[in-house]
RNA sequence: CGGGGUGUAGCGCAGGCCGGUAGCGCACUUGGUUUGGGACCAAGGUGUCGUAGGUUCGAAUCCUAUCACCCCGACCA
């Protein structure tokens, strides 16, 4: 490929909507370029490192029997009904009418439509197991688009869909979609893990995302630094402590003044205390229904992912002081579960780390007020007991004795789920099984982010000069600086190293316009291509081209008789 | 959706308080000099100042409304 003809617009200056290093420098790079907020025209250069990707994925894809399909992404909005997710579905989901004012969504996934595709051909438990997937454009309104591909409205995905007669079939494919991701991610270059993780609104219980670890990445990981337990943060528990012991010479609480202290922070340094040393008490509001108080060790944060999940509640949110003041009527900076007023919330919520405190602080239901010398286990009369707290780094690994939990930031590039019957049951997916009855099958899903992947991909491997594309995705795997286009003898060389190349299938991007050196390199840098050929004057009257990995710093001269050989057999070493 | 901010040339920005010929850098075009890490000189083109209304002899500037975009938060297979 010649640059005159590849539409590659580098950028020297960063267009200042671009916050991370992956929008800017993709922008910068001419991959990309924003059309309205979160929609992005894929650029020449851009589509090649997502086609890249999409060629591994649908590999390893066809690697487990799953088959390729594409489904519309305007879905009648009757299908949604059906699934009950038209209503459940919030204002993410884009809703459209036709002319005839029919109602439409834009598909943020596509479980109904593959549901209804399988049901209309599907009659036999021969037919199963059975995997489809696509890659497709998808369009969920987020609230806030940001971070160019890494969070758009449009995006890029591959899903797939499994289809079984029982869960034994289902937890077969379950662990090799598993396998294939960790295989993609590996092509890919980057460096990933695996995580448990919480199942959210799509529903299904067994869930593991997979995270390329990035300082940038939205998510937390937490992952234990002896055995390979790994999990998003919203879901990791750490080994529970026992439920602490009560001291024969433990004295009664007494409550004391804390004038205007009602943070954990400003109660535990007036009181000379550790935090570890509180109990903390909240209000939250669940599914705008009714209130419930948790409480957490002072030091701890609320999980509000566990909480949800404990409450099986849609949303949890903390309501303002004036509502807990007064509609609630609760000493707001004072609240403590040692005698509680109960009778405005519905339920009193512990974490477990509660349970293995000794002498404590809380709060005394009365303004300005706090218990000293409470004992959870003596004194706190509720019952529920529940993991309902962030884990922190150093906290016991749930799985293995001895390890500690180490966190890690992490960007979402994949997950695989056991849907169940979630869909199956609501749009009678069924099948007639060996026994000749009908019988619901049970599902799985399989998401890659595409565009998110190649976005991780650049928080992942860049400096201060560009991208450092791994190899397998690159847009092109050579870019070929020809420095004096003006010199008949290097443009020649150029040319024949070019032609060479791609004959033997390398992709090779000719940097053939007439610009200085300087601009071609820095050009070079910026679009991240693995290997980078020069040929110059200079180089050319020693009978010599040089040879660069983006990643390195020194130089290789390589005869220019024998440049394409050589640089075939080096660049086919390492890709 | 709450809080903050920005819309002026393709990109990055100044101008705005204090109304009076719309500017700078980069990019682009032409000519020349340069030529191995974003060159230099000269000349040149480029705008409904986000949109609509209002105040005024006169609005990029003041007022009102509105839209878009960005940041923080909440939200998110």
């Amino acid at each position: 490929m010649y640059w005159k003809n590849a539409f590659v617009h580098t950028l020297r200056e960063v267009p200042s909507e671009a916050e991370t290093i992956s929008h800017k420098l993709m922008l910068r790079a001419g991959m990309i370029q924003k059309l309205s907020a979160g929609i992005y025209n894929y650029l020449p250069l851009g589509l090649r490192v997502i086609r890249k990707i999409e060629a591994i994925i649908r590999d390893e894809m066809e690697k487990c029997n799953a088959t390729e399909l594409l489904m519309p992404m305007v879905i009648p909005a009757e299908l949604w009904q059906e699934s009950g997710r038209w209503d459940y579905y919030g204002p993410e989901l884009l809703r459209l009418t036709d002319r005839k004012n029919n109602p439409f969504l834009l598909g943020p996934t596509h479980e109904e439509v593959i549901v209804d595709v399988v049901r209309k051909s599907v009659r036999s438990y021969r037919d199963l197991p059975l995997c489809l997937f696509q890659i497709q454009t998808k369009f969920r309104d987020e609230v806030r688009p940001r971070y160019g591909l890494m969070r758009g409205r449009e995006f890029i995905m591959k899903d797939a869909y499994s289809f079984h007669a029982d869960q034994e079939s289902l937890e077969e494919m379950y662990w090799a979609m598993y396998k294939a991701y960790a295989a993609i991610f590996g092509r890919c270059g980057l460096e990933f893990r695996a995580v448990e993780a919480d199942s959210g609104t799509i529903g299904g219980s067994v869930t593991h995302e997979f995270h390329v670890l990035a300082d940038s990445g939205e998510d937390t990981i937490a992952f234990c630094d002896s055995c390979d337990y790994a999990a998003n943060v919203e879901k990791a528990a750490a080994r529970q402590p026992l439920p602490a012991a009560l001291p024969a010479d433990a004295s009664m609480p007494q409550e004391v003044a804390t004038p205007g202290r009602t943070s954990i922070e400003d109660v535990a340094s007036f009181l000379a205390v550790n935090p570890r040393d509180t109990v903390k008490m909240l209000i939250y509001e669940v599914d705008s229904e009714y209130y419930v108080a948790v409480c957490v060790r002072g030091d701890l944060v609320v999980n509000e992912v566990k909480l949800r999940t404990v409450l099986d509640a849609k949303a949890v949110t903390i309501p303002s002081d004036e509502i807990v003041r007064d509609k609630l009527k609760l000493a707001v900076g004072s609240m403590g579960p040692r005698n509680f007023p109960a009778g405005t919330v519905r339920e009193v919520i512990a974490d477990l780390s509660v349970r293995a405190m000794g002498k404590s602080v809380c709060g005394a239901n009365r303004d300005g007020y706090h218990l000293t010398n409470v004992y959870p286990v003596r004194d706190l009369t509720f019952k529920r007991f529940e993991d309902v707290a962030v884990v922190v780094e150093g906290d016991p690994c749930p799985r293995c004795d001895g390890g500690r939990l180490k966190m890690r930031k992490g960007i979402e590039v994949g997950q695989v789920f056991k849907l169940g019957e979630k869909y199956s049951k609501p749009m009678s997916l069924t099948f007639l099984n060996d026994q000749d009855s009908p019988s619901l099958m049970t599902m799985g899903c399989y998401g890659i982010g595409v565009g998110r992947t190649a976005a991780a991909a650049v928080e992942q491997h860049h400096d201060d000069d560009g991208i450092i594309w791994p190899a397998a995705i690159a847009p092109y795997s050579v870019a070929l600086l020809c420095l004096d286009t003006g010199s008949e003898e290097v443009y020649r060389l150029s040319k024949s190293i070019h032609d060479a190349l791609e004959k033997n299938g390398i992709d090779v991007l000719l940097d053939d316009r007439t610009e200085r050196p300087g601009v071609k390199f820095k050009d070079a840098d910026l679009i991240g291509c693995p290997f980078r050929i020069t040929v110059g004057l200079r180089g050319v009257k020693e009978g010599v081209v040089e040879f660069k990995r983006r990643h390195e710093k020194s130089l290789e001269k390589i005869s220019k008789d024998s440049c394409a050989e050589t640089i075939l057999k080096i660049i086919g070493r390492q890709s």
